[in-house]
DNA sequence: AGTATGACGGTTA
DNA sequence: CTAACCGCCATAC
C-alpha cells in the first residue's frame, strides 16, 4: 500500500489525512490500470460515507494516488482535470467514447486482476 | 462550536 | 436526450 512518499513514517505535515481519508486513499491506490472506479463504487468499498466526501477526500489528499481512476457515474472523469484524466485512462488502454469511460467494460468489480 | 463548501448520485421535471 | 433539485457526509473556515 502507499503510504507516505516523503520518506520517514514519523510526524507528518499538521494537514495528515484523517483515517477516513487514508481508507479512501488506499482503496482508490488498490484500482489496477486500465480499470476505472466510481466515486460510489468507492463509497460502497467503504461502506459507508457519500460519493462527496470521497470527492472532497480526493480534492484535498488525492496528490498520491491515481485519481483519474476514479469517474462519475455516468463514466466521465471529475470536472476537475478531466483532460488529464482522459489523456491519462487512454494511455492505460481504457476505452473511452466521447469523454465518457465505458463503464460496462472498464468498470473494476474489485476483484484483483490476476 | 457551528456554518458553508464540494473530484457526487439519484430522482424528478 | 438535457436541466434542475435534493440528499449525502467529511473537510475547511
Amino acid at each position: 500500500m502507499l503510504r507516505r512518499v516523503g520518506g520517514a513514517v514519523g510526524p507528518r505535515s499538521a494537514h495528515e489525512p484523517s483515517a477516513y481519508a487514508e481508507r479512501v486513499l488506499e482503496v482508490v491506490a488498490q484500482v489496477p490500470a486500465g480499470r476505472v472506479m466510481t466515486y460510489g463504487d468507492v463509497r460502497e468499498w467503504l461502506g459507508e460515507s457519500s460519493p462527496r466526501a470521497v470527492g472532497v477526500v480526493l480534492a484535498h489528499h488525492g496528490h498520491d494516488v491515481p485519481w483519474w481512476r476514479v469517474v462519475l457515474a455516468d463514466g466521465r472523469p471529475a470536472p476537475v482535470g478531466r483532460e488529464r484524466a482522459l489523456a491519462r485512462l487512454a494511455a492505460e488502454g481504457v476505452p473511452v467514447e466521447d469523454g465518457r469511460v465505458d463503464l460496462a467494460a472498464a468498470r473494476w468489480d474489485g476483484r484483483p486482476p490476476a
